[in-house]
DNA sequence: TGAGACTGCTTGACATACCAAGCAATATTT
DNA sequence: AAATATTGCTTGGTATGTCAAGCAGTCTCA
């Protein structure tokens, strides 16, 4: 079944704030969040928050922004298992790679960083 | 200073695509997601596809979910920077690469099917 | 050559997250 | 008490992600 039943994420969002005793504007100043928006996230109106907003409601109440994307019903990231990917793994991914094109792609990143030896991955 | 400056998620994921070799029409049917939407979603018409469609595009792809969020501009919950990143493990047989470079390779592999390509047009 | 099955793509309609502006009720200040 | 500020909330409008339906181009095969 799918993961968004019933879920109540304003309730949670409301509760953290009543715990901090803050007004809605009060959270607006702080997130850029619209009171208006955070009442109806609050009262259910707005049953799905964008990521966006989320994040930005994690930051202020101190939770961590997994547990609202999980209670909004998004998919959370399945960090358990799995993590460290083989490279056999990734060019299985990629569908049938014939031995031909695995060369000419080795060739490719040779031919890639010869041109571009200058260090870092760093974006 | 948002994250979301010049995202081309669509590109990243047309390469995907192009490298298993198969059509739109096939991935909806693998994800239940429109084609309509997917070439949107490739031409740049839809910038940010929600988390629920980047998740189920992430499955058959074979692309850690987090990843597509990023690239799509979603908040992603905070990660330590020498975390081996999908992307890196993917060729790490070939040895680390960077983002950069399997972009490339990606593109490049996608090429190269392209030129035995079967139907499809352009218009 | 022609019919049918593909392909990518466009359009119209719909759902919903978001904001600005404004409202009534309550709290605070003068 | 009166004036002002603050609070939660509602409303109108905008933006955008999504889908169903349909179109023209391309391929396949009889």
């Amino acid at each position: 079944m799918d993961i968004d039943e019933k879920i109540n994420i304003g309730a949670y969002l409301k509760s953290l704030r009543d715990i901090k005793g803050i007004s809605l504007r009060e959270v607006e100043r702080k997130t850029g969040v619209s009171n208006a928006v955070l009442s109806q996230i609050e009262s259910g109106q707005v049953k799905r928050p964008s990521p966006g907003t989320l994040f930005k409601l994690a930051g202020i109440y101190g939770v961590p922004y997994e547990e609202l994307m999980q209670r909004a019903g998004y998919p959370v990231p399945a960090r358990q298992v799995g993590e460290p990917q083989s490279a056999q793994s990734v060019f299985n991914r990629l569908g049938s790679i014939s031995q031909d094109e695995e060369q000419q792609l080795l060739d490719y990143l040779a031919f890639l960083r010869s041109r571009n030896k200058r260090g870092g991955n760093r974006k």
